[in-house]
DNA sequence: GCTAGGCTTCCGCTCAGCGGAAGCAGTGCT
DNA sequence: AGCACTGCTTCCGCTGAGCGGAAGCCTAGC
């Protein structure tokens, strides 16, 4: 039961990190890479990461497009989609995240904390054009969004102290002043949602709320639901209304 | 321009292949290995394995959980979402697929054809307790489901022969009878949609509808969008008429 | 205690991987 | 046209990373 307990090189040149690195070098900035720029991002040899791209394009991880840029294949995408990254929490969550779009018609978030970024699990996108940056997967700061905010309010202390140091800016609006933000955190706690106007992007608001186990009350914080609107003048009562129903709901099928 | 075109050996002997046989060890039904059945199904002898999945570990490609099995992890999960699989296909029919979910609540669906399966793009799951065996990333066969029965008759005429050739029973009421499935296929092309009746899952019947590009009329069908309920007696007509909006909307929107 | 099955470590051989260097397009500038 | 430049591809000989049989280890079951 103990099990891979080798300390192992813990250098990078064995060839599965390499693949690896390779691999990690998309993200959602870069879904097209050049071999050049590819072997750059991963810190190899150009004729290195040839040869390893040529294997992994044919065994359809990676797919080279007519113009020569290599993007993540299917068969990756396959595989991805088997990870139980939060499986339980997704799925529970799907049908009340639906519920929020068809009352409010907004662009609905799940996202949880993963470290010092809003991992988003789930997105509905709205019909209103409001530009939204977030896809799934997405990592967003904690300190721009909706979810974010409600995600940071709850974290531990350590996460929030760090947090709170490095507050980079997005957009005119984003909050960059330490005190500013904690007395919103505060509030945020109190009140029981957060918003963010304009932080992240520019034409966008956002409502979240917790969702904590169990429903509401005492429960630990897991996860924050969100939905992304034009404007909070005419909403946000009754979205936080919806998503608070949706994060009660979710909370409770959680233990069940 | 040309590129990456080397013969190269396409023996599955270096370590790449290896790794991309480890990770294709997984699949819907297999989403916890261990070790030895890693090794069984990537056809590799067991401490070349363990080495390799030691190193993928460490990579976070996949996780060991505490009981000693593997599963895909997140970082996995992170690059195959890259994965341009469809995108704009995906984009643009998410907010159709809501709308349909809305007035119907049944669980929608959004699939297109790939190879012999139907592959499922997109599914909003309804609340009501419906079997529903398909996640997204599913293949499943053409002729036991709505979507499915869809692509199938609207696609070319080899996959179509090859597809009637091999009719996989999946509960008693699976067609398997060539013919009858061929007469069927000649209706759904004449009426424009595909029923399944318990065909794929006991308890579970679907209503499914080409998407062509363009909207309506002569485009090719690049998809289907097709909703599970529990029984097709009351609902079928609002199925079908919803599902064909919905079509429309996506086909139209395809081509902007 | 003994057996069985699966996980982990060892270790010496060898061949797959490596990457510098050179060749080969395309492209843009003069 | 000529030239410079950038990025992709191929070559090839050296070498150490990878390999996997064998042995050891641990747990579970009898």
């Amino acid at each position: 039961m103990a099990g891979n307990t080798s300390a192992h090189r813990s250098a990078g040149s064995g060839v599965v990190e390499r693949v690896l690195a390779l691999l990690s070098a998309f993200d959602e900035r870069h879904r097209r890479l050049t071999l050049t720029e590819l072997a750059g991002r991963a810190d190899l040899p150009v004729p290195t990461t040839h040869r390893l791209v040529g294997q992994l394009v044919q065994g359809g991880a990676l797919v080279r497009q007519a113009d020569g840029a290599y993007v993540v294949g299917r068969r990756l995408w396959d595989v991805g989609l088997l990870a139980p990254v939060q499986t339980g929490l997704r799925e529970v969550a799907a049908p009340f995240l639906a519920d929020v779009h068809a009352a409010t018609l907004a662009t609905v978030h799940l996202a949880i904390r993963d470290g010092d970024r809003a991992l988003y699990l789930d997105r509905l996108s709205g019909r209103a054009s409001v530009p939204v940056v977030s896809t799934v997967g997405s990592r967003l700061p904690l300190h721009t969004t909706g979810v974010g905010k409600v995600l940071l309010a709850h974290a531990p202390g350590e996460v929030r102290k760090a947090a709170l140091a490095t507050l980079t800016r997005a957009t005119p609006h984003t909050i960059t002043h330490p005190t500013r933000l904690q007395d919103q955190l505060r509030r945020v706690v109190r009140e029981g949602y957060a918003t963010t106007v304009e932080e992240m992007t520019l034409g966008a608001c956002s409502v979240a709320v917790p969702v904590r186990l169990g429903g509401l009350g005492e429960g630990d914080v897991v996860a924050a639901v969100g939905a992304v609107v034009p404007s909070l003048r005419r909403d946000r009562a009754r979205l936080v209304t919806a998503l608070q129903v949706a994060a009660q709901g979710i909370g409770r099928s959680l233990v069940r």
